[in-house]
Formats: structure tokens, sequence, C-alpha cells
DNA sequence: ACCCTTGATGTAAGCGCTTACATCCTCTTC
DNA sequence: GAAGAGGATGTAAGCGCTTACATCAAGGGT
């Protein structure tokens, strides 16, 4: 049943310190400006009170937040996870914090979080991939947020984006697949709407094929939410095909988890009934057994070379780079010859 | 090169809607309040401006930011993203935003991210864990902010908690391991030093082992950082002593998957030549192989209702109340009888 | 016909802060 | 010793928004 006593505000400092509010506000920006005495009264009357800027007041007046803002589908599991981390870190280097938001994947919902770390005065935003509705482009003109596309690759997009070309590097991996001597082929995709991540991935694989003439019937695609057990069931129907995929390309590493631990309990030896594949190399590539071949995303130097493409684009009003970064494919004991 | 037009305003709406400001004011927080013809004009102009409201006056003036925050060690491994995505999930459901940001299990970064989020105008803080500097605690009062904590519970404490015993459930789990008939045990354990959630869980241990009449020098304990080669590490370590230690338990998940990974790199089969046990029940636990004994937090339920806990406290000045959850142990294959 | 209620809208006062500008004081410099 | 330079501090004008209060128009009741 505390009162609800207002938070301290500048006033109350300048008071307890005898100085103007200007001076306390010298202090707490550009402590040379004012000098040594003045500014130990003002910091000791700051210390008593307690007092913590207001935020409002701040933004109000100086029109800079120096807050980022993040938009990831999800924070269950680590796709995103380690990528974020360091972008948050290369932000905090420059004087930044990140605000994070989740979408679950929703169109609706991202627009929302758009929206609302906007209001909040997010002096730049990072989003991942290049799928969504223009007219959140025009709204993000229009508002003259700096926006970053990342964990994509489009040379031809409107925002400059720091990402790796998702259809060619399943591609590459496909073509390694296939060069194993795989002919059926299984896929386990992501939901492929709103996200072009998974969409060219699934392109990549579909090219990969085209050009080594495998039929597009012998191409068994199952599409499914974003979950270990997803995945599990998707392997599952996979494998009541017949005749079987000799190889399972996933989307991403968890759905692999999943067709991994699934290819377990059915009694398959991975890779000697069946081969499986992920893409991302998140850390669950390396302890699930067998190791996953995969993808190797470089997620910590996206992370940081987009924060710090973005702080260049806020600070200095620059419109930003394309960058592509390389994604390499991690051959590991998932991967065989197909059974004879 | 674009012209840094600036975001249009109030103002800029009400002239083009030939209304004032209020008016606008009202059509977006209480629509009702103005006539339907009005409404129709001023929602278009809106629309036609593409205005999104300045976050900072309305925080300045309304005393409201329908904003939590949320301070969580890291982003990077799954443990607090189960709970944290349904925090956020609840959240939304009461119309709030979360806002995330990570501390790297630093004090110091701590300190400032409560800071900086309170300075944000975060009308609710929700943190991890109770240990903290007092000074923080008097700051966070002093300012008015609501907060709560989670993943650890103590009736003690000043603040209301929802959360699990750390200390008994994992008291619990070593017994069980202790009932399969191990004597020499390696405990490794994430760094204690401002983290109770771990120092509680090594108590736990402790208890369980005195209470055995295990003595001290059979308990060889390695401290470490929270990552999966870590673990592996540690695991090595452990297992150098002579006489090995039958069963390693893990402070967490992660580094018992470390350890499991280890384990299979040096030949030992897990539970016939050692058994290893983790705690939180991530995802991981399940993938791993053997699938892993732990400890399963109801990291959804901690999530969700914290959320309700925080709304209420901060809507209905309520202190709020602390509510422990039950955390079971969940046996798996990586736990077994000793070695002959 | 008059007064009063009711609902829609306008008016204007801040919310807490930053910053351009004004003021004041203390040294230099000649 | 006067003039000027330069640094420290104060003054006050907003930043964009919400909201208490004022105003006004339109009916309703007598």
């Amino acid at each position: 049943m505390a009162t609800q006593r207002s938070a301290p505000t500048l006033n109350d400092v300048a008071r307890l310190a005898g100085v103007s509010t200007a001076t306390v506000s010298r202090c707490l920006n550009s402590p040379d400006r004012v000098v040594e005495s003045t500014r130990t009264r003002v910091m000791s009357a700051v210390r008593d009170l307690g007092y913590s800027p207001n935020f409002g007041g701040r933004v109000l007046a100086a029109k800079r937040t120096h807050t980022i803002g993040a938009i990831i589908p999800t924070m269950e599991n680590a796709i995103f996870a380690r990528g974020v981390q360091a972008f948050q870190e290369e932000l905090r280097a420059h004087g930044y914090t990140l605000l994070v938001a989740s979408s679950s994947y929703r169109a609706d919902i991202e627009e929302e979080q758009i929206r609302s770390l906007v209001a909040r005065g997010a002096d730049g935003l990072m989003l991942i991939g290049h799928d969504r509705d223009p007219s959140i482009y025009r709204f993000l003109e229009t508002q003259g947020v700096p926006t970053l596309v990342t964990w994509s690759h489009a040379q031809e997009s409107g925002l400059p984006s720091v990402g790796f070309d998702n259809r060619k590097s399943m591609r590459a991996l496909t073509e390694r697949v296939l060069e194993f001597g795989h002919t059926r082929l299984g896929v386990i995709t992501a939901e492929t709407a709103g996200n072009d991540r998974a969409r060219l991935r699934l392109i990549g694989i579909k090219d990969a094929a085209a050009a080594a003439g495998i039929a597009a019937e012998d191409l068994a695609i199952v599409e499914t939410v974003y979950e270990i057990d997803a995945g599990a069931r998707a392997f599952e129907s996979l494998m009541a095909a017949s005749p079987r995929p000799t190889a399972v390309l996933c989307g991403n590493d968890v759905l692999a988890a999943g067709a991994l631990r699934q290819a377990r309990q059915m009694g398959l030896d991975v890779p000697r009934d069946v081969s499986i594949t992920g893409f991302d190399d998140i850390e669950i590539a390396r302890i699930v057994v067998p190791a996953l071949t995969t993808v190797h995303v470089p997620h910590r130097e996206m992370g940081a070379n987009a924060a710090r493409q973005l702080v260049d684009m806020v600070e200095n009003a620059s419109p930003g780079t394309t960058v592509e970064l390389e994604a390499r494919i991690c051959l590991r004991d998932s991967l065989g010859p197909p059974p004879r």
C-alpha cells in the first residue's frame, strides 16, 4: 500500500543541488562542460534522490533514443539467438540499446511489433527476411526509420541487407547430397508463406534436383511448423512412402533434429539407412548423434555486421550497403551414400 | 540522400482533418467518445499521412507505456527462451509489449539494462533470480517500478517471485541418483557468483550427499561458464580423477549435453560407464543420446504466470504474490546404476 | 418559450527534458 | 586599469501528446 511517490525529476535534482535544470542536464550529457565542483554536487544530488532521467522527456526533447529495435520470428529456438546476441553486443559497444520483440512467425504480429517499436522511438530497425507487405515498407519510409534486413540476401530489394544466399547455399548442399548418389529425396521445409528463407531454400533444392535430372515426383516435400516434434512427424510420413527417400533434406537444424530422433525411434540407422541434413549449424547440430551435415550460417558475423551497418545508417544518414556473407557447407556424419 | 522529412505529428493530422488535436487524440485512444463521421475523417487523415504517435510525447503526457521489461542472462541458449516466449504471449494478451534485454550473466550489464529499461518507461520489470546488489532494489523502489523475480523461489525475499525451489529440486534429483547406488559424484556447475539458481542447485546436491553420508572429498566439483564446450571440458577434467566419479550431476542441460558429447568422444558408454544428469529439461534433453535425466522446469507456466502477476501489480498497484511452482524429476536414459 | 441535460469538440496547460541564447564572472592583455 | 575573451551557468522555448475544463449545439421536459 505504498504511496505512489512519483519518481524524482530533473527539477528536483536541480533544486537539491542549487543549480538550474540546464546544468543538471549538462552534467548528465556532456560533463566536461560543467566545472568539477558543481558536477560533484549535482552528481551527489542525483545519487541521493535515486534520479533516473525520464525517457519520454528526453526523447521528446532530443529526438534520439539510442535504441535499435529487432523483430525476430521466435525466441523459442536457437536459430536467431546467437545472431541477435552478437547484434546486441555490437550495438552496446556503440552505445545503443537493443529492444527485441518476437512475431511468432505471424505477419500481423510482426506488423504490430514494427509499429510498436517505431512508436517507441527506435532509431533503427533490424528485420529478418524480406517478405512483408509493401505497406510496411511505406510506413517505415514515412517514419524515416533506417531499416536493415538480415538472414537473407537480395540484391534487388529496396532495403539494405546483411545476409547470405539461402537459395544458393541450399542448392550447394543438395548437390553434395546428390554426389553421394541419392536419387530419391525427401524434403522437410518450414512453412514457406511469408518466409523467404524457407522458400528460397526449397527452391535451391529444386534447382539442384532439376539440374541433376531428378523428376519432380521423386522429390517428396512436407511443409510443417518449426518444431522438433513436427520434424519427427514429417520424417515419419516421408518414410511411409514406397519407395522411401534415401536422403531427407531439412529446411533447418531443428526439423533435422526431429527427423533424426524419429529415425532412431524407427530403428533406422543414419546415415546407413537414410541420410539427413539440416541448415543453420546451430549448437544442436553438433550435439545430435550422428552429428548433422548442415550449412553453417555465420550468425555472429552477421549480427555484428548488421549492427555496424545500422548504426552507420542511423548516425550518418547512410543508405546502407547490402552485404553477402558466405554460408559454408558442413559435412558431418548424418550424410552418407544411399543404401544399396 | 532523402530529405529528412520529419514524421507527421498529431497536429498535422488535426489540421488535415480540420479538427483539434484533442479530437485526434480521442479518436486514437477512446474512439467511442468521438462521433462516427468525425472519426472516419480523422482516421483517413491518419492513414494518408502515415501517422504514428510519438512515444515520447505520449508517455510524457500519459505516464503509462504499456511496456514490460525483462532482463535475462542470455539469449544464446534455450534455457530462458521458452519461458520468455510464454511471458511475452501472455503480456500481449493483456495489451502489453515486452522489451527484452540480456546481461550476459554480468551484474554490471544487468544493472545498466535495468536502468535503461526503467528510463525507457517500463511499467514493470521481470528479473531472473534474486542475487543482485541491494542498491538496485532501492533504485527500483524509488522509481516505483513493480518488479517480479522468476526462475527462483524465495519466500523471504523482498520481491514477489514466480519460480521453483532450485535447491529442493536438485536435492531430490541427487537423491534419485544416490538410490541407484552411486557414491562418487562429479558435479559440473555454472558459475555461482551472482547466480542464486546455480548456487542453490549446488547446495541441493551437497544436502543430499551429506544426508547420505557421502564425504565432501567424494564430491568433485567443477565450476564453469555456461556453454556446451565448457561442459565437455569440465567432464573431461572430472574423468581424469582416480577413482573416477560414477555419476556426473550437471547444473543445467547445456552443460550436461557437453558432458554427454565428451563421454561419447572418450568412448564411454552412458549410463553403463558413467551416469549424467542435467537440469531444466529444455528441448535438447530429449534430443541427445541417451536422453537426459533431468529436472523439468515448467517454463511456459512460469512465464505466463509471471506475466499475469506483473500486469496485476502494474494495473492494480498490487504488491504481488510469491508463487512456487513444481519442478518435476524426469527420469530418462542417461541415469543408471554405477559400473560394478 | 425557457431551462437544463447531454454529448461532441475545442482550448490550453502541462508532462520532463534539451539547448540556443543571454548573462555573468574571471582572467588576459596591452 | 580598461577592454575583451572565454568559460560557467541560468533562462526559457519548445518537443508531441493527453486531459481537465470550457464551450457549444441540440433536444427534452415543463
